[in-house]
DNA sequence: AGTATAACCCAAAACGTTTTGGACGTCAAG
DNA sequence: CTTGACGTCCAAAACGTTTTGGGTTATACT
């Protein structure tokens, strides 16, 4: 049986308007009351009950985030970190993160409506934008907080921070032109997925402003997962006239290009460049290293969850839309000649200094009552 | 502005009774009043709100997570696989997922507190239980519902799933010892760690079994991060007497020891065997696919999910201590010499038909007569 | 003495729902 | 004509909190 306000008041002989304002630190309350309150409070183990407070508050001091997957399942590190990201601003600022994990479809749309329709959350946070993203057509259409990991072609305003994918993929594969390959093959995800049109933009990008001739048959489709990459790398490395190199949009894929490259009897970064796009954790302890573009995960985490937060609280974030930059990141699995076991290596421990973090005003204030 | 009973109960002329009654499908209602007051909801788009509901209710129909992290981050495929397998199982009931990360401490404690005290969700899950574990001696101690992945050493009941580490990791060690090794390492995690005590004891039972005394250097401590897995690796490769197999008690770790063992220029399944545990989606695409012990860790998340809402539901889950039994899986990785490629690799297709799943003797039999 | 001011306190309403315990009318049976 | 049963409906309470708009008392000032 929890401890209410009215258990409170009825102990210690006052109203439950006293004690609730007693409590909240208001000061039209004696002092010697209010100590005696906050002593009998404490001592009976009060803690206020959330539900109540959401109802009365209009307010659900809760964010939402609905994971995509592939199948059911999903192990993406990728999600992981992200996960971690916000989930710890959220708890910073007391916002407690209601998760979903659902496969695209109608069943990943319901779930959007039912936080929303039935006020489960004060806001949404979107991931993996897609073409006409029917997620950010509804939420735009009901009005309702979110912020995208992602940007969008919907041609409608909303606050979005994304990374640019085009850009990064162009140093790399300019990396990769630089080094001499000209047959470079690229796994690309679907192409509904805003992320991996605009990467493989940056692909012929490259190819175009080095005068390469784009070779259809050398761009694939995968599905983001390790496995996808390996039956896409054996695919393109089986071909007749293989590819020199090959680009996955992810980290994951390439993984599993290294996998099908070393089940062929290749040796990765001598007879063929691999490359992927992320820089999980994973990437620098392949073996050999991944070369690939990195993008601050976990701090995009903790900024579209701020972005939001500052969205609820303040009506908009302070900068609705921002692009970061990622950084090309080279290793072994593209040939480069880099001294071996170099401190760089140390991924866990990097921050990333050139990344441009402002910091927002102050999370939570005490003030000293139980609230 | 979402609509209200009230805003309907106004539009047809109708009480909030009489309103709620017929949406709920009680048969005090009139049947044309009820199809009046059906369509008009539908027409003005009315979901309840979920929070006045669990005011009332007493309930929040919430259950929650925490992850365990080291550090802020997190990106541990096992618990993206595990929350997956939660999250799925909880949306089929229609429950809501509240999720936090921590890193063990007083921190992770306090997230335990909040949600209980502030009654933010009706049932916990505790995942990797630890020596005298505070999170399930507090939950006990308030009497709250929970479900642990993992036994412990409280001497206290309650219901838990666990995976039978020992005999896996045994069973595992035995392969190994019937292959010729005789100085095989082994990377634990921190023992106050129930899975890792569990799992180092099968290593020791194995050893023992064939009068191979325990070389204290051989066992080594690790972070379970791939990173640890490394720099564990490395240490254990590097002595005079370099193991001629090493075990790491989980796969993130073994794909570190691969790493560790190819940055030696050693040839991994040649000349050393290196295996892991959990069979995390990596591990079959690792390079050389890696041999380790299989849990079922999605159907595992969707189980102590359901134990959970049993207890919620029904007072107790049907089966309130399950032990799995793990299934070896032999690759390359230890020097077997399985033909490549065959179909089996397809690990996200797998089920697990083989799993017996014994339940530990039931003291109290619940006869379910009348009463 | 009367009045303004400050200090302290509280009843009631509100958030949106579900459930309790009836009320009212009609109709059939006695 | 009375009684009981049935079919419909609803006012009010309850969940636990916060806020509004006061009220009461003592003190200080004219």
């Amino acid at each position: 049986m929890p401890v209410t306000l009215k258990d409170i008041a009825e102990r210690v002989g006052y109203s439950i308007t006293t004690v609730s304002r007693a409590l909240a630190g208001y000061d039209d309350v004696a002092e010697s009351t209010r100590q005696l309150i906050l002593k009998t409070a404490e001592e009976m183990g009060y803690r206020p009950n959330a539900t109540a407070r959401r109802l009365r508050a209009r307010r659900t001091d809760t964010i939402g985030f609905v994971i995509p997957t592939h199948g059911p399942r999903f192990s993406d590190p990728f999600f992981s970190e992200l996960l971690a990201g916000i989930g710890n601003e959220a708890a910073r600022w007391e916002l407690d993160l209601l998760v979903s994990t659902r496969a695209p479809g109608e069943e990943e749309l319901a779930a959007y409506q039912r936080m929303v329709t039935e006020r489960r959350v004060d806001g949404l946070l979107v991931v993996r934008t897609r073409r006409q993203d029917p997620r950010i057509a509804y939420l735009l259409e009901k009005g309702f907080p979110f912020v995208a990991f992602g940007r969008s072609d919907l041609g409608a305003d909303f606050p979005y921070l994304d990374v640019d994918g085009r850009q990064g993929v162009r140093e790399l594969t300019e990396h990769l032109i630089s080094l001499g390959h000209r047959r470079i093959g690229y796994i690309s995800a679907p192409l509904d997925l805003m992320f991996a049109s605009h990467r493989l933009e940056g692909y012929k990008d490259a190819l175009e402003a080095h005068g390469i001739p784009l070779d259809e048959r050398l761009v694939v489709i995968g599905r983001l997962t390790e496995q996808s990459g390996y039956e896409a790398g054996r695919a393109l490395l089986e071909r007749e006239e293989p590819p020199t190199a090959i680009i996955a949009c992810n980290d994951l894929m390439a993984l599993g290009v290294i996998s099908a490259a070393q089940s062929l009897g290749l040796q990765v970064g001598r007879n063929v460049a691999v490359a992927g796009f992320d820089d999980i954790p994973l990437a620098a302890h392949a073996q050999p290293p991944l070369t690939t573009v990195r993008q601050p995960i976990y701090e995009i985490g903790r900024r579209i969850c701020q972005m939001l937060i500052q969205l609820l609280r303040e009506g908009s974030p302070e900068e609705p839309h921002v692009i970061l930059r990622p950084r090309l990141v080279v290793r072994e699995s593209c040939g480069s000649t880099r001294p071996k076991g170099g401190e760089t290596d140390d991924a866990e421990l990097q921050t990333y200094p050139q990344q441009t973090i402002r910091s927002i005003p102050n999370p939570v204030v005490d003030k000293g009552g139980v609230r």
